[in-house]
DNA sequence: GTCCCTGCTGTTATATTGTAACCGCAACGG
DNA sequence: CCGTTGCGGTTACAATATAACAGCAGGGAC
């Protein structure tokens, strides 16, 4: 199918487009960083997977990285969905319910913040912002009726402001 | 797969196990009232697939739809997606993107209010809940960034107070 | 060294979830 | 009567995700 990006290179204006070979390299530097310290192998498929996505425009799909990744040489989807399970348990990417896709974290996330992702219906894009407030909120939510939230998925669907300013 | 219920019938202490025959009624009244009052069609597929959902102690997959209204009379899937995608629109049901099922809605919707799901890894039910605190850090976190959403999801996922009390 | 255990990945096959395209039919208004 | 619209049936297929098993490299116990 192709989720990658049907975004329009040019109209951009934010901090999120994890595109840029910099902004790339930094990210990956980070995850090696993060995996030393956790004592987590950042193995060359793992790295691999966390590079496609660093390196895209927008969140991909699963079948998207096996795509890309098999350029080279056959991988099967399998593989795929491993290093993506790794990635997600060492905090370096989030996955987007609404889309089934996958993005690199862009933030570091504090104990009382809550991400928010805001999925673009138009461009695909997907922004990360964290939040103190929902988090408060959602947990006093949770408390009310005595459950105990172990992840949490908030994600809103709509027009970011570049699309909507080209209409 | 059979994503109904793994919990076991017994141990109910919410408003919101939509299983009692009587509450199953209500739901069904009151879909038939807001379908009337749209000018909506609840067709005899729409009501049987929402009537299953009704009936249901916890969210039901689609395929879950397809196998039980299929006893009858071989239904297949896209219908039951078509008629869930007619209860979506006209308010009348939820998915839950976590799980990839589907449940009736439990309250009204106020316009400043944010629904928020609370998804029980245990047992797999799911708690609706809504709240306005979080519609309006939403609609700010979102402003913040020149978005406009349009829908929302806000899913928890982990332990309810009666499977945690079970241990 | 040899043995075993663990973690990672490959291979094959399959399950699960969701859509596309096309058709007939009933209802309704002209 | 005729066209249009909405609903749902049928067939086929696409997209997403996982199961089960095997090999292999590395490290520690002995």
């Amino acid at each position: 199918m192709g989720k990658g990006q049907a975004a329009p290179e040019g109209a951009h204006a934010h901090h999120h487009h994890h595109h840029e070979p910099h902004e790339a390299e930094q990210l990956i530097a980070h995850a090696e960083q993060v995996c030393r310290e956790k004592g987590l192998q950042f193995t060359p498929l793992r790295r691999r997977v966390f590079e496609r996505l660093a390196a895209s425009a927008g969140p991909l799909g699963a079948y998207d990285l096996v795509e890309q990744l098999g350029r080279e040489r056959r991988i099967s989807p399998i593989s795929v969905y491993r290093a993506l399970e790794f990635l997600m348990e060492a905090g370096l990417i989030h996955r987007i319910a609404l889309r089934n896709t996958y993005l690199p974290c862009a933030h570091e996330h504090g104990a009382g913040e809550t991400t928010v992702f805001l999925v673009c219906s138009t461009c695909g894009n997907v922004d990360e912002l964290a939040s103190s407030e929902i988090a408060r909120d959602l947990a006093g939510t949770a408390a009310q009726v005595g459950f105990r939230p172990v992840s949490r998925a908030v994600e809103l669907e709509g027009e970011c402001q570049s699309c909507r300013e080209s209409e």
